[in-house]
RNA sequence: GCCCGGGUGGUGGAAUUGGUAGACACAAGGGACUUAAAAUCCCUCGGCCGCAAGGCUGUGCCGGUUCAAGUCCGGCCCCGGGCACCA
């Protein structure tokens, strides 16, 4: 009987699908059982699904699968996230419609996902073109306006000209288009935002409590990103005329030495600073050129020149009183702080290397301890570390820690200063001038302005009938059909926002309506919510740590700040980042032509060696080579186990056993048997559920089943050897089970043991099955490996020693030695320590 | 510069959290079966010495703690990732 996975896979993928084998409810049987939750990212339906998808798919469809087994109740369902880019740009291409683009690629990676055998349940299947989805987008938005969680603003934007739309600061790398890799530029536009910045404290904290079940690095990414700077904000008077300058600085501890000011090209009171100076106008052409060039230099900022003008103001120091001299620096940013910086050039190496340029004075503040004293003539870098504060009057001699709090109280006393928490995290651009997209629910009236549409006017449509524009620029903008609608407040003709949203937005809240995809009058059904929230496991790329999951946290926040959501506010209870899977050390792309088609290999090998693969190849967190070899043994390994089992058909009792054998009272290979029929089960459970090790469950399971080859034809001597041969061979195919699980499905049914391998109840072990009777003990000398003893399992701890000392090996390095003392660990180690 | 990971055979990777380093595979070599090949099965497989028994050595480097260190501590080196003129 020659294992054919092809007809046995299709069949089986058959029947689960007229079972509804993997429909899941909040409702009905089943709901009583503890729920999970488990979700993996949903795809772009860009075509074809690579060898990435079928590795994300296969880790949580090992999870979900095993779940059920363990008796909860899953949900694991799929869908797809079908705005965005690329479907335009086939459509420029091709001609075809980006709406016929999607819907026939969603039409073909679902055959593709179909045919890879994963549990999902296909009834919640949702894409978020649909306005049945985006529909409630839209209302979000209108809420998020009310709350003035969304704004519009002007604002000098991330622009990537290739893709013809501005980006979000989380999407631009290292200068360039996350997407298309373009340098991107800056634009200046009125956009609209979500205003994430206001969750940036709880976005923070609760970081914390995700602790254990996220990955350390994806949690460290999202603290980088955030970038919560605690520090003080000072108010200099200026000294000609009123007002004063706000810096911000994490070391008020160094305010005495602060000899001058720096603001940035783009500070407010530039202009008013430098009317009427003599150096007026080149100071005004500096910050204008610094303006220009700022925000195209892409390249990093660590080549960037310091450079910088006085302005000719000054401002006083507002703890000495003494003059402080302003001047434009280009490095100094406008949109962090306050755009501008008390310059302590004796404690910073920016104002350091600034001050040595211009002249400008240096004057030590904190010394540090055990070193001669800091001389500011003669200093070659800036010293940034702890110390005692000197030059600071009556602070000489405080900690430096000290003496920020001391600092920060006087100035907060005096109403001349506030302590302050300053966060790199800005709001999210959430315009995109294109078309493919949800569009965004507000009118422009000449009359009222600006307007929201009535939440009873949703869905607003995106219109299908357009025609894409070869530059890639949105069509909306000249679709008077699109955009001429009434004021919703006065009647009047109005005219339509024609940016679409980012789809970030869309797979920002995703996994929110699967657990109710077709509530057709409301976002969310609060029970089937509260039922299924939050994922109790997510499985995707690390490309993701702070993008959509940082999104996706701040829109659980503000839904339930909004009311639509209930009881909790993180969506992700457990997060596995996968990864990569290359060919030859590079990650499979299209764009270098290396990649490996699943379908092929499925052609080739059938979907569960393809999943066996991918498992077992090595731990889910870390990259690996996709190898010929590699796969083939995985083949081999399946091939084996097929045989192993049509081998086994007729000889052994057909009656399958719920958990792990009990043949424990008889000795030799039937006792060996059930031992490792235990030992397997306990294996295979505490790697899939404590750290997603696939690798080492199915490397467990090998050695089981390498285990009941060699034992066959002897336990098939006895009809107890029989029993526990059947036993053990139904534990290795429920364990199998998550894995391959057409194939454990059908020895199953043709070892007639009953019911389905995949309903089985994960198997029990029992602790005292893996009691051997004859123990391996080690003998050490000082630590050293000297020999092994076969010993009872119950042996006393003097009998061990006892055959410890009296072993040949062991004697020989006694010799002419006082025993200094015995180390002894039952069960597995003697160590005999020489004086 | 700061913050996270990580460094173990020819390769992917194991190692009960301080207790037999290299599980399970892949590759390689040898053998059996075969007219032959494929498939399958058996054996060897960190390095050095040894006919063998066995010995020495070995988890990036240097030190330390311990009866015992891949595992803990201190100091480095290298690789991957994130943040970065963020005041």
């Amino acid at each position: 009987m020659k294992y054919d996975p092809h007809s046995l896979e299709l069949k089986w993928q058959e029947i689960w699908d007229k079972e509804r084998t993997f429909r899941s409810g909040h409702k009905g049987p089943g709901a009583e059982k503890p729920k999970f939750y488990c979700l993996e990212m949903f795809p772009y339906p860009s075509g074809d699904i690579h060898m990435g998808h079928v590795r994300n798919y296969s880790i949580g469809d090992v999870l979900a699968r095993f779940q059920r087994m363990r008796g909860f109740n899953v949900l694991h369902p799929m869908g797809w996230d079908a705005f965005g880019l690329p479907a335009e740009n086939a459509a420029i291409k091709s001609g075809a419609h980006p709406a016929a683009w999607t819907f026939s690629n969603i039409e073909n990676m679902k055959k593709q996902i179909r045919r890879m055998g994963f549990s999902y349940d296909w009834e919640r299947e949702l894409a978020t073109c649909r306005p049945e989805y985006y529909r409630w987008e839209q209302l979000f938005f209108l809420r998020l306006l009310e709350k003035d969680l969304a704004y519009r603003k002007e604002a000098a934007q991330n622009w990537c000209a290739s893709c013809h739309t501005v980006l979000a600061n989380e999407q631009v790398v290292e200068g360039r288009c996350w997407r298309c890799d373009s340098v991107v530029e800056s634009k200046k536009l009125t956009q609209w935002f979500l205003r994430i910045s206001a969750y940036s404290e709880e976005l923070l904290a609760d970081l914390e409590t995700l602790g254990r079940g996220w990955p350390e690095r994806v949690l460290s990414m999202q603290r980088n990103w955030i970038g919560r700077s605690e520090g003080v904000e000072i108010d200099f008077p200026l000294m000609a005329g009123q007002g004063s300058i706000r810096v911000f600085s994490t070391r008020p501890d160094t305010l005495y030495g602060a000899t001058f000011m720096s603001i940035s090209a783009e500070h407010p009171l530039l202009e008013q600073l430098i009317c009427g100076r003599p150096q007026e106008e080149e100071t005004r052409a500096f910050a204008l050129a610094v303006r220009a060039s700022a925000k195209v230099s892409a390249k990093g900022p660590d080549d960037l020149e310091k450079e910088g003008r006085f302005t000719g103001a000054y401002c006083k120091n507002p703890l000495t009183g003494a003059p402080v001299p302003i001047w434009v620096a280009n490095f100094v940013l406008a949109g962090y702080g306050t755009g501008a910086v008390m310059a302590v050039p004796a404690h910073d190496q920016r104002d350091f290397e600034f001050a040595r340029k211009y002249g400008l004075p240096i004057q030590a503040v904190i010394q540090p301890e055990g070193v001669p004293p800091l001389d500011s003539e003669s200093m070659t870098e800036a010293y940034d570390g702890p110390g005692r504060m000197i030059n600071s009057g009556p602070y000489n001699g405080l900690e430096n820690e000290q003496g920020k709090a001391a600092v920060a109280a006087w100035l907060e006393e005096r109403a001349l200063g506030k302590r302050s928490v300053q966060w790199r995290l800005r709001d999210w651009n959430v315009s995109r001038q294109r078309y493919w997209g949800a569009p965004i629910p507000v009118l422009y009236c000449p009359q009222c302005g600006l307007v929201p549409e009535k939440e009873e006017n949703l869905p607003i449509l995106l219109p299908l009938d357009v025609q894409t524009y070869p530059d890639g620029r949105s069509p909306l903008p000249d679709l008077a059909s699109f955009y001429q609608a009434p004021c919703p407040r006065c009647g009047g003709a109005a005219r339509r926002e024609t940016d679409t949203f980012d789809t970030f937005v869309e797979s920002s809240w995703y996994f929110l309506r699967y657990v109710c995809a077709d509530e057709p009058d409301r976002p969310f059904d609060p029970e089937a919510v509260r039922y299924w929230m939050p994922v109790d496991q997510y499985i995707g790329g690390v490309e993701h740590a702070i993008l959509h999951l940082l999104y996706s946290r701040f829109f659980v926040k503000a839904l339930a700040d909004m009311g639509f959501i209930q009881g909790f506010r993180e969506p992700f209870s457990n997060m596995l980042t996968q990864g990569m899977v290359r060919l030859r050390g590079i990650k499979m792309s299209k764009s270098k032509g290396n990649t490996i088609d699943p379908s092929e290999m499925i052609a080739k090998y059938g979907a569960d060696t393809v999943r066996l693969f991918c498992l077992f190849a090595a731990p889910s967190e870390r990259d690996f080579d996709w190898t010929e070899s590699g796969i083939e043994g995985s083949f081999r390994f399946v091939q084996r186990v097929w045989r192993f089992c049509i081998d086994l058909e007729g000889q052994i009792p057909p009656a399958a056993p719920v958990s792990a054998g009990t043949e424990t009272e008889h000795g030799g290979i039937i006792r060996e048997t059930t031992l490792r029929e235990h030992a397997a089960v306990k294996k295979v459970g505490d790697d899939i559920s404590g750290n997603f090790q696939f690798n080492t469950a199915i490397a467990a399971i090998m050695e089981l089943c390498n285990h009941l080859a060699a034992a066959r034809d002897e336990l098939l001597q006895s009809p107890a050897g029989k029993r526990a041969l059947a036993s053990a061979t139904a534990t290795l195919l429920t364990l199998l089970a998550p894995f391959v699980p057409h194939l454990s499905e059908e020895l199953w049914q043709r070892l007639g043991f009953a019911g389905r391998a995949g309903e089985q109840p994960w198997p029990l072990y029992r602790p005292e099955a893996l009691l051997r009777d004859q123990i391996t003990v080690v003998v050490q000398i000082n630590g050293k490996l000297r020999a092994r003893l076969e010993l009872p399992a119950d042996v006393s701890a003097a009998a061990a020693e006892a055959a410890a000392l009296d072993h040949e090996q062991v004697k020989k390095y006694l010799a002419g030695h006082e025993i200094k003392k015995i180390l002894h660990v039952p069960g597995k180690l003697i160590n005999v320590v020489l004086a």
